[in-house]
DNA sequence: TTAAATGTTTAAAT
DNA sequence: CATTTAAACATTTA
């Protein structure tokens, strides 16, 4: 879930609700999610948020960015001066706002505070030099992402490299950064290609397809907020709205949009995979 | 009770 | 050595 439209859609709040925000104290809770370098970023102001394929960089005046992935169960929410607090908070917030999951709290001027749950515990927080933060090992080995740097030209290139399957390669983040799960099983059925194929034997018309689809899925999810059928809510504690979307994933034993033939799931590199076996050849 | 679950990350196997 | 695959991470939920 937390895939690029998730991540995008986090980064746009987090910028609307942080920046000009002070950060005066970080609490750490569990010390896997933040290891190391909190004091870096004390005295700092929120200037920016940046986001790499799923990860954060919330970038501060004194040089230095907290970069965050969420991984799967994690979640920045905000509470301040920049939010009207008349809407409550998705029950998806697990354990609430400074209950069991939260793992590091940042206390902000302004009486702001960002606290991170984190369910799972698999996600990391970390203080790097904002210069610096694109040398970062996990950033730089990111690929191009869907609305920077991928066409259809550069996904040939990519598809052509390997003979894995195709839905493998699409989640791979170092040959394309940002596609996860959900979009990588709704792309490869509107483009209608089979997940297992592998991906140097796609035709060009099938390449071009799946090019489309993926801008259009993703364009689709980020307009709706992204998919929150799991952990997944915004800083402001609200849910997205593209799991009511979905094309494909999680549909098992449903009837496929397209055809009305039973959508079937199976695992492919180990991650759960829907696919119109009719539709997708 | 056993299995599966969003994403990397690292170890092991081709 | 490069490319792939599988297991690990920690916890909840079906």
């Amino acid at each position: 879930m937390p895939e690029l439209p998730e991540v995008e859609t986090i980064k746009r709040k987090l910028e609307k609700y942080l920046v000009g925000h002070r950060i005066q104290k970080i609490e750490v809770r569990y010390k896997k999610s933040f290891p190391e370098g909190k004091e870096k970023l004390i005295g700092g102001r929120v200037e920016g948020v940046r986001r790499f394929g799923k990860a954060l960089s919330i970038d501060l005046d004194n040089n230095y960015s907290a970069l965050i992935h969420i991984k799967m169960t994690g979640q920045l929410i905000y509470q301040g001066p920049n939010i009207k607090r008349s809407m409550s908070l998705s029950e998806k917030v697990t354990g609430g706002l400074g209950g069991k999951h939260t793992h590091v709290i940042f206390y902000l001027d302004k009486k702001g505070k960002l606290y991170y749950n984190d369910v799972r515990k698999f996600g990391w927080i970390k203080a790097v030099k904002k210069a610096e933060v694109e040398k970062e090992d996990f950033i730089k080995m990111l690929g191009p992402e869907p609305f920077r740097g991928l066409t259809v030209k550069v996904l040939k290139k990519i598809l052509k490299s390997t003979g894995r399957s195709i839905k493998v390669v699409l989640m791979d983040q170092t040959k394309i950064a940002g596609v996860g799960n959900i979009y990588a099983n709704d792309a490869l059925w509107l483009a209608k290609i089979n997940p297992k194929n592998k991906a140097n034997t796609l035709t060009n018309e099938q390449i071009k397809a799946l090019f489309n689809a993926i801008i259009k899925v993703m364009r689709d999810a980020i307009k709706r907020g992204g998919a929150s059928d799991r952990a997944y809510v915004t800083p402001d504690g609200q849910e997205g709205k593209y799991q009511e979307h979905f094309l494909v994933y999680g549909k098992k034993g449903e009837k496929c949009d397209n055809c009305k033939k039973i959508i079937k799931k199976e695992k492919i590199g180990g991650r759960g995979t829907y696919y119109c076996p009719n539709c997708q050849k």
